[in-house]
DNA sequence: ATGAAAGCGCTAACAC
DNA sequence: GTGTTAGCGCTTTCAT
């Protein structure tokens, strides 16, 4: 049985005298208040039924002995918890984790978009082949919901958990009979405006680099053919690369593509560190960037713009992210239908691939 | 007053049944199994006083009907809770969030190490100005302890903290007179090993680029100053340029050094991505690197290697990072002594300062 | 304006 | 081997 209720009365004293320090509780504070543990807890609440001169009286007192509310206590109370979990999966095969610098500034700007609304933030990390997992962190009452960052191979599985109604939102792209909600850049629009912007340089033979297994290349390849076919560009396979984000496992088939003799002059990358793997490829081949092949990344992460050359990438709306994931999460713990929400993107010019002459 | 005990039998209807989805609980489970509470709670913990078979019954039952523990009635109740709050400061002033991507991989590393312990990872951004207002989380039970990534300006307030005996671990290096638990990188020898290299190269011009205020970038311009000594170069104050890890805010600050006519032709940057700005506004001046400046970044961050061209840098030990706090941070909770932890680096050679010909 | 008492969902000592 | 019961620290109804 835990710690008795009866306490020394050194429990109380200010923190750093001893070295076995009793957490304090509201009942310690009530003592020395000289009231009842009902009027601290109201008073602590800023409620209107306190006398204002007990209130802060208690407030001062509590702040002084650098009490805080013990929010276990209060949650199971109050029925609530106030913490979203946010998940990152990772791929347990190939061991490696998921640190491209876009998801981790998606997850800087859901913590920002959760401090401000006054939410936790429980971050955790997730097999991608087991996303389902991920419910555990609802079901055990430790989170109210759940961010999921990026869809992976498994839309099917998020289908099933957003059935058994689990609040859930998913950083990714708006997949036809998607059960769950899903917020997003316009992956389509992406692909087309980075192909176009290769064609608008007389690009001709123009390669695709990124997995098709997962949703949102699969649209920005529709994106990406769709340009071309508006050109009267035929849509070359042996111009596409089905490479994995993870730098790891990419870079050996990104090497190797750019070291065959498929010919290309332009190249639409699926992530900004795809696109530099690939700049460093075409020049360890000797061929120059832009000159010999324009490439283009996406994500237009914090560092796009300080490499050589700058990257010409998609521009995904991060710091909208983080409020519209969380908002949409909000919104499905008041009962409103949650709608998938595609948000525009545009293209960032830089050197990697630059603006047409003229 | 929370919803009350009597349920509807709908209530433990299979997941996805009703909208109104109340929360699975023991009690439920019990009723189901024809036992009582305690008996379900013991078999969930697999406790061998329960009947092997009855132990099963009931885990299946569970797990079938997707229920897992309310955390928060079982911490309250064991008075623990199996969660550490990792507290990324930030800069209020600039405006500019800590997105560093060496802190970001810090924290992936923290993140695997909890997990591995069973712990599970609060994440939280506090002001730099007051990291000591991070205690909340300590003192409202949220959290058994605290990891802060880096030690900013405010060494005195993480000697308060420690004094109030709070469990606090703190990426970042050792300094004279703590009191609190530290984990970092051996600065001295990172700020020495990046000093020697480019001498060795033939530089004898070479500056130094970080803000001497943060603690671990004061000790590694004490190892560039010894370095400098041993090799008989005079230190000279015109080549320290203080410059914030912010790029937002380093930015101007680094062109205006590199276009000035500071004659310099090496460079030490207390992280890659100052080291990036400084290869691009050297660049933008005409400056070739290596060739007329060889630069050298720190941390090794995932993309380093990725750049153009790579850079050689000092490689902190990120991997190792988490295992090592959190390991200081249960041992602090078990009561040991935690001994501030230096560790070694080492430098990774790459185009940027490449290896000394011959 | 304040206090007494019940109970949030769980665990474990104590019965049997 | 299993049930009964008393709290963990808090909020809130109800009584005063």
């Amino acid at each position: 049985m835990p710690k008795s209720k009866a306490s020394p009365p050194s429990a109380i004293a200010t923190a750093g005298s001893a070295s076995e320090q009793r957490r304090l509780q509201m009942a310690d504070i009530a003592r020395l208040a000289g009231v009842s543990v009902s009027t601290v807890s109201r008073a602590l609440n800023g409620s209107e039924l306190i006398n204002v001169e007990t209130r802060q009286r208690v407030a001062e007192l509590a702040r002084s002995l650098n009490y805080s509310i013990n929010l276990g206590a209060r949650n199971l109370r109050l029925q609530e918890s106030k913490t979203v979990a946010v998940v990152v999966p990772y791929d347990a095969k190939s061991r490696q984790h998921i640190s491209d610098p876009f998801f981790l500034s998606i997850v800087g700007s859901i913590a920002d978009a959760l401090t401000d609304r006054g939410y936790d933030m429980l971050l955790s990390r997730v097999d991608a082949e087991r996303l389902d997992l991920a419910s555990h962190w609802f079901d055990s009452g430790k989170a109210i919901g759940l961010v999921l960052i990026g869809q992976w191979r498994h839309h099917d599985q998020l289908n099933e958990m957003a059935a058994r109604k689990l609040p859930l939102v998913v950083w990714g792209g708006e997949m036809p009979q998607q059960l769950y909600c899903s917020v997003g850049g316009d992956n389509v629009l992406g692909g087309t405006l980075a192909t176009r912007h290769l064609l608008s340089l007389g690009r001709r033979r123009i390669a695709f680099v990124g997995d098709a297994n997962l949703p949102e290349v699969w649209l920005r390849r529709q994106g990406y053919a769709q340009a071309l076919r508006e050109a009267g560009v035929a849509v070359d396979p042996a111009l596409e690369l089905a490479a994995p984000f993870e730098p790891g496992v990419a870079t050996g088939i990104v090497r190797k593509f750019c070291a065959a003799q498929t010919a290309f002059d332009g190249v639409v990358c699926c992530s900004d560190v795809l696109a530099l793997l690939t700049i460093q490829a075409l020049r360890a081949n000797g061929r120059s960037v832009p000159g010999d092949v324009a490439v283009i990344g996406y994500d237009d992460m914090p560092l796009a713009a300080y490499c050589d050359p700058p990257l010409t990438t998609v521009h995904q709306p991060v710091a909208q992210a983080g409020a519209e994931l969380v908002q949409a999460l909000l919104g499905q713990l008041r009962g409103e239908r949650a709608e998938p929400r595609t948000m525009p993107v545009h293209l960032t010019v830089r050197a990697s691939a630059p603006a047409a002459a003229g």
